[in-house]
DNA sequence: ACCATTTAGTTACCAAGGGTAACCATTTGA
DNA sequence: TCAAATGGTTACCCTTGGTAACTAAATGGT
């Protein structure tokens, strides 16, 4: 398997780049998506939560959630830890996540058209065990 | 295949930082090993063919082959085309590159321990092919 | 053969994204 | 109950990368 990693970064910039090209029209990066995604598909977040799934500091979340706030994407509910901020998406931002989701999707068909459905599946599954492998060497630590 | 962008960019810091990780002992970041490990396996190359692989502006190029310059990892041969800079590996950057080699293949053998082997080959081969509908996508536009 | 255009590379400046350290407020737990 | 741990923010800085303007060299149409 040698060279996996290094395949794997080398198709990073030119995918950040199409990406960013399709979010620019919606007046977000992709490092905001990011955020979106993860209040979609996992609901409602505290920031510690959204920081160490994507293995970044806090700070780093802070800002985003900051700019989605400003951007009225996402909102604060209170729970009952005072220290949490706990967030989700607000109506708009569930409406602007579809769109955008529309035009990804269309995009992942295009960068998936020639490959074979049996294919395209295991590429796919295979991110999370990745995943959880990244995960454990950094516990090995 | 929705998400497929996602689960990727997912995956994305907590590579980097395992690999940067490893890479500190050598006194390197994983954009000089990009650049290196492009060496190896294309051969000398000019700074545009680099760029335009990468997907990254020139200036980008000039600073990392400015950088492993100086740790004498890389030196200039000379070619026909005065304009062109054609960069190639030194004898200690091949060293270099077969002790961080071994490194990063024991890393990936460890991220890849519990997938089938047929999974990991599609996964691997899979990279490649994104990469071209990536790089059409680009001149459709 | 000549000159406008293109190409390769560099420099200087700037922007995005993210990290570290120090800090406050709240909660946990010995 | 009070020290330690946790969640979040702020201020400052670093890394990486992009843009614009430039020089030098090569190309190509006339």
């Amino acid at each position: 398997m040698e060279g996996y990693l290094q395949r794997f970064l080398t198709l990073y910039r030119p995918m950040i780049t199409r990406l960013n090209e399709l979010l620019a029209s919606y007046d977000i990066t992709y490092s905001l998506w990011m955020v979106m995604y993860h209040l979609k598909h996992r609901g409602a977040s505290t920031l510690v939560e959204i920081a160490s799934h994507y293995e970044v500091e806090k700070p780093t979340i802070t800002r985003r959630v900051q700019k989605l706030m400003e951007l009225g994407i996402v909102e604060q509910i209170s729970g009952k830890d005072k220290r949490e901020k706990i967030i989700q998406l607000t109506d708009s931002g569930f409406s602007i996540y579809n769109k955008v989701r529309k035009d990804i999707t269309a995009l992942e068909f295009r960068l998936m058209d020639n490959i074979p459905e049996q294919e395209r599946n295991i590429a796919y599954e295979i991110f999370p065990k990745i995943y959880n492998n990244l995960k454990q060497e950094r516990e090995l630590q």
